[in-house]
RNA sequence: GCCCGGGUGGCGGAACGGUAGACGCGCUCGAUUUAAAAUCGAUGGCCUUGACGGCGAUUGUGGGUUCGACUCCCACCCCGGGCACCA
């Protein structure tokens, strides 16, 4: 017999082959609306090219393929595409430095994710591959923003806005990490002053929220979303500043804490704030405390630590529930973005008011009293922020418990007109604009007659113009193309200027899902019966990085899709999965830790199979996983395994007389094959089916296991269908060698078979091993017949030798039986020897 | 501070309230080999020369519920993540 020797690179390069020249994972759209309900759609998060795939990507794509290997073979037709995030910074600060065009970076990063998703086998549709920074995709980016501008949800206007002075641009709030630093530099990101486009996602906000419940998403993601969306639910009531008659609402989430408001506070940023000082003694003072603020950076004045600081206003408001006039503040601690920029403030019920009001003197009453008067009612207890009874409200709610006068103040404010119930979100409208160059152009024009001017639809895209200097100076690099930037207004043919911002690439990411439905539409972003056919997506696979940014974003497009009537379903995502990172040693890789493993450095080793196995096997996929060259060795030589002992049996056999079976009348080692076998089917579709990857290959193991140490005794005929049935188990996980074992095994091609399904019979057994226990402790075991009564099984468990010298003396109280599974016996001297 | 996750052998990890440690890695020993690699097999706390067999401890800590708890409940400790002057 000639040596057989695994050698991954030969089989996954003639397999690779098969499927590039068969375009076997190529669906076409049928238009066919029925068809739906049989489809498919699996997608992994669009990578970011630049460089090389590192090993995150290898593993988001070995569970998407997995899933998707695994959809097809259930009978279902998937759609499984692929694409590139392809504008962004990255490429951009490398033109900077290099003078090389992004456009080129960019080409050669998006071969070698090419050339890799091959290496790995990858089942993708190429016929529907794009990429983010082709014309034909960023035209109908553009079209989106177009419509978006059209219905009044994508706006412009002056605001204060986060910049970063490293990279030379705005940045989008959600862009800023706590520290107040540029995500992507680390640099401390400072407030200007400038116009800019925003999206009006909160608009969607009670949608976002609410839809949250419709969708398949793990926990955590929704709990962050809820958070980030942040609904309060509370009461505007308006304080009046009778010397300048004006109104002044501030928004509460405890109106019932309204007769214990003894100060008004307004954010340094609030407009009205040096009118009202205007004039006062305190002017020149608020003037400077404004100046400090507005120049402090966000992370300073974000701690939560830092003592309160505040300048009077000089002036007063009148409290609408007791007419009393209270003082107004200008204090950093109140934000301009949340609610109205102003605050009634309560010392006595909230940590913040009471800080103030210590630092500044002010007079802090208590308006509710724990129930039951307990230590919390001294003074020192204050601040006081849970739920007790109104004190100090006037006869009409003193006593009431406050959940209660909540409501009961809320409709009285409503009834006098001074204020109502109402609700206030966290999240803030997205803003667009950046200021660089390699990204979709704004298609807007600016015109000097006509004002703001969309491009028309016929003449998009917006190409990006050639350009030779991409280094940021303050303002979008396309501001120095003249020609470009200079135009003619398509409403009235005068002078026009373009908008020199491009926008953000979350927008370029938050449509190109639906794009791969109908990716070389030239006349619309897509066909709404395209997407029909394949929205919303089944199954969505990524890093739990983008729980907020992306996630939220592209949720938002499709509600404003929906609702402009471009698609009919309103969430994007029908199922989400999140897979853990990938570390070395236990930390990030990284290059400047050195720890860096390169995906073609591992399959150049050992292959692409045992990469993508190893990476599933390691732990569960939603969880971080810490690299080792070990554990994939280990992998690779099951694989080999697997291998070595598939041909073999194959050559023993005669190779390829037809597909086996497993003969129901088996006996003896045949019928432990058979039963194995059928065993691991069950387990690895459950697995599956909950992403258990780690534990469905561990069951392949199991079965090669014992293939192996059955090879001899057990019939060649049985050996073949045990094989071929682990290498169609295996095929999602490592399609090569799958692939290659099932074909010699068989003579079929293990994708276009089903997946198998596993026979109940088979996986019960006539006897199994019950478990005896004396009180609660595992004392032997016996073989028992399935279907045995409850006294027989205690009767056999009695029987027991080692059950017997446990019971010895004793009485038994009580017998738990479990059928299929133990005897437990409880027991308690018989005799009451009290021995010490 | 608030909200989520998570703590199991030397390591990664398994385990519907029912045999804790599947599967893999590593270590050690053995077979094969002139040798090494590769491959195959075995041990893995204690008692027993050894196998067989038996015994005890054990899932971050302390309590509780239960015939029985890694699993459920309460309190605490530690690690990771998200949010945080959001009224």
């Amino acid at each position: 017999m000639t040596a057989l020797q695994y050698d991954p690179h030969e089989i996954e390069a003639r397999w690779q082959d098969i499927w590039a020249e068969e375009r076997t994972w190529e669906v076409a759209n049928t238009h066919d609306a029925a068809a739906h309900a049989n489809d498919s759609y699996v997608l992994e998060m669009l990578p970011y090219p630049s460089g090389e795939p590192h090993i995150g990507h290898l593993k988001t794509y070995s569970v998407g393929d997995a899933i998707a290997h695994f959809h097809r073979r259930l009978g279902r037709r998937v759609l499984h595409p692929m694409g590139y995030d392809a504008f962004g910074l990255p490429a951009e600060n490398h033109a900077i430095k290099t003078g090389e065009h992004p456009r080129l970076s960019t080409a050669v990063s998006i071969a070698s994710f090419q050339r890799q998703f091959r290496s790995w086998g990858i089942s993708i549709d190429w016929s529907r591959e794009l990429a983010t920074h082709e014309p034909s995709y960023y035209r109908w980016t553009q079209w989106i923003f177009l419509e978006l501008f059209r219905s009044g949800l994508a706006y412009r206007k002056e605001a204060a806005v986060k910049w970063c002075p490293h990279d030379q641009t705005v940045l989008a709030n959600e862009q800023v990490d706590a520290d107040g630093r540029c995500e992507r530099c680390g640099h401390l990101v400072e407030v200007r002053q400038l116009e800019q486009w925003f999206l009006r996602i909160t608009d969607y906000a009670e949608r976002l929220l609410g839809d949250l419940e419709t969708i398949d998403w793990p926990a955590n993601v929704k709990t962050m979303q809820r958070n980030w969306i942040g609904r309060s639910e509370g009461a505007e009531v308006t304080f009046r500043c009778d010397e300048l008659a004006i109104d002044y609402p501030v928004f509460t989430t405890r109106p019932d804490t309204l007769f214990g408001a003894t100060f008004f506070v307004m954010a340094p940023e609030h407009p009205d704030v040096l009118r009202l000082a205007h004039g006062t003694e305190h002017e020149h003072e608020v003037r400077e405390y404004v100046n400090v603020a507005l120049n402090e950076s966000n992370q300073e004045r974000g701690d939560v630590e830092r003592p309160k600081t505040g300048v009077p206003l000089g002036r007063r408001v009148t409290n609408p529930v007791n007419g009393e006039q209270i003082p107004m503040y200008v204090a950093d601690y109140v934000l301009m973005e949340y609610g109205t920029g102003a605050i009634m403030a309560v010392p006595a019920h909230d940590e913040r008011d009471h800080a103030f009001a210590r630092a500044f003197d002010l007079p802090i009453r208590r308006v509710i009293e724990p129930a039951g008067g307990s230590d919390a009612a001294d003074d020192d207890a204050l601040p006081y922020t849970g739920d007790g009874v109104l004190v100090n409200c006037g006869s009409d709610f003193d006593g009431l418990p406050n959940r209660d006068a909540l409501a009961e103040i809320v409709r009285w404010l409503d009834r006098e007109g001074n204020g109502h119930a109402s609700v206030n979100y966290r999240l803030r409208d997205w803003l667009v604009s950046r200021q660089r160059y390699w990204g979709a152009p704004i298609p807007i024009l600016y015109c000097e007659d006509c004002g703001v001017v969309p491009v028309p639809d016929d003449q998009l895209p917006v190409q990006l113009p050639e350009i030779d200097d991409y280094t940021p100076k303050g303002r979008s690099p396309l501001a120095a193309v003249e020609d470009w930037v200079s135009t003619n207004c398509p409403a009235c043919g005068g002078r026009a200027r373009r908008e020199t911002d491009t926008m953000d690439t979350f927008v370029d990411s938050s449509w190109y899902f639906l794009r791969y439905c109908d990716p070389h539409n030239d006349l619309a972003a897509f066909d709404p019966d395209a997407l029909r056919e394949w929205m919303p997506v089944d199954q969505y696979i990524g890093g739990v990085e983008h729980a907020i940014l992306h996630l939220m974003y592209a949720r938002f497009f499709c509600k404003a899709l929906a609702d402009l009537g471009h698609l009919d379903f309103q969430e994007p995502f029908q199922a989400l999965f999140t897979q853990g990172m990938v570390t070395k040693d236990g930390a990030k890789m990284s290059k400047s830790r050195g720890n860096v493993v390169s995906p073609a450095s591992i399959v150049e080793r050992v292959g692409a199979d045992a990469a993508r196995c190893y990476i599933l096997f390691v732990g569960p996929p939603d969880q971080d996983a810490d690299w080792s060259d070990a554990g994939v060795d280990g992998v690779h030589r099951f694989l080999s395994r697997l291998w070595r002992l598939g041909a073999e049996t194959a050559e023993r056999g005669g190779a390829a007389s037809g597909p086996p079976h497993g003969d129901a009348g088996a006996q003896g080692d045949d019928l432990v094959l058979l039963r194995k076998a059928h065993w691991a089917i069950d387990k690895v579709s459950g697995d599956l089916r909950r992403f258990a990857f780690n534990t469905a290959i561990a069951a392949v193991m199991e079965l090669l296991n014992d293939c192996s140490r059955l090879r001899d005794s057990a019939d060649v005929e049985m050996l073949r269908f045990a094989l071929a049935t682990g290498a169609s188990l295996l095929f999602p996980f490592a399609p090569h060698v799958s692939a290659d074992v099932f074909e010699r095994l068989t003579g079929e091609r293990v994708w276009e078979t089903s997946w198998p399904s596993a026979e109940e019979e088979l996986l019960e057994r006539d006897v199994y091993e019950l478990v005896c226990q004396v009180n609660g402790k595992l004392r032997d075991r016996v073989q028992a017949a399935t279907g045995a009564s409850a006294d027989e099984l205690k009767e056999l468990c009695l029987a027991a030798p080692n059950v017997q010298a446990h019971l010895d003396g004793n009485e038994i109280v009580k017998a738990i039986v479990v059928p299929g599974k133990l005897v437990n016996f409880v027991v308690r001297p018989a005799v009451s020897t009290v021995s010490f």
